[in-house]
DNA sequence: TAATTTCGATACAATCTGTAGCGTAATCGG
DNA sequence: CCGATTACGCTACAGATTGTATCGAAATTA
């Protein structure tokens, strides 16, 4: 009894997909489902995404959605990662100062895009489920952490940055800023990224 | 036609209560409804939260409610500023840095607490409604950021702080990592705020 | 072929939304 | 005190959404 569905590649690496006997699970159904969520998140953001809205946008039976999804905030959350969580893509040049730059930018600039009210809304969701944070955590927030930790221990060990920088802190302070002005609908330009990343920076050499 | 009835108190100084002629609105109502709404915020976050629930919970008419707030996310941000406004005191010691830890120390304490919930579930309701991110910028965000503001150019003045100090993007700096903290669910201990004073200190001197 | 599992469809009770209509309560101006 | 005016509570309603249960049909394995 008891199966546990888990909606599909979130958890990165589960078990090899041995086939069991019965009709396996129709893929095209659950990149619909995706799909459809995504979309409507992208243009009515969290007040317009129902598990109906979806349904009847997908095509795919309410209940099936039922099935392998547990909550409107993990359906949220898993069609941002499938959308958004390739897009990750920490620079590595010969500056870490300027990689640290570009990658500010980066983020800022995605954002700034339709995906940003995606993740406003993915996020708005989470604070309500122990689960979604856990997963937005893990898969978007973490990773984003590990790489940028990365770039600046490049900075470090080149002399560029101080000896006794508190790695963390640097980045909750940058991602923190540029998620906050997501939030608030304040603007995400090149510009500003630039100017965060100069007033950071001052702290790290 | 067309009367304003703007939920009161919100946008801060409005015309004098001139009376007109009518029965005037119950104080109690309105103190119970945000109180009410406060309270299930603070419970159950964003995913308890209804009209319905609030009316009954309060004991006021849903149609009252109805008839004030013109939407769930304007009386979630309404229902925050009456008990999170108050609470915000800048502090004006004799050294602007050891003010700035203070500060940071402050905000992150608030939003450790229960309120944090509320605030979040507050700011989750604001990112599909321009009216509420107008309401919580005014009304918290700017009022915040006006008094960092103050207490970073006296620094300034002071000699503590460098002259040239992108005085904006250190506190987006700031601000944005408490918030993004309390969103992701990690922890607001005074240690981490001393850390990251520490951190954003180092870029201002 | 038999067992197994998914999928789509329908149905259901429960909740929530937003609006309308009604009678009552409170206040102001004359 | 009276009439006008406005707020309030109550009831009702149509529509949407939720989450679950049940059923038959489809797909796959052994």
């Amino acid at each position: 009894m008891e199966q546990e569905p888990s909606g599909s590649g979130a958890d990165g690496h589960g078990a090899p997909p041995r086939r069991t006997a019965g009709r396996p699970r129709s893929e095209s159904a659950r990149r619909s489902v995706l799909g459809a969520a995504y979309a409507i998140l992208e243009e009515g953001g969290i007040e317009d995404f129902s598990i109906d809205r979806v349904a009847r946008l997908s095509g795919v039976a309410r209940t099936t959605i039922y099935r392998w999804w547990p909550s409107k905030a993990v359906l949220a959350i898993e069609s941002f990662l499938e959308q958004f969580g390739p897009q990750l893509a920490v620079p590595r040049g010969e500056a870490p100062d300027q990689d640290f730059r570009a990658l500010v930018r980066a983020l800022a600039a995605a954002l700034a895009g339709p995906a940003g009210r995606v993740a406003a809304s993915v996020v708005a969701h989470a604070q309500s489920d122990e689960e979604t944070q856990r997963l937005f955590r893990e898969n978007f927030s973490d990773p984003l952490r590990t790489q940028a930790a990365e770039l600046l221990e490049r900075g470090i060990t080149h002399g560029v940055f101080r000896s006794d920088l508190d790695i963390p802190r640097v980045i909750d302070a940058f991602v923190g800023a540029v998620y906050f002005r997501l939030i608030i609908g304040s603007s995400l330009g090149p510009d500003w990224a630039d100017a965060l990343s100069e007033t950071i920076l001052n702290g790290c050499r």
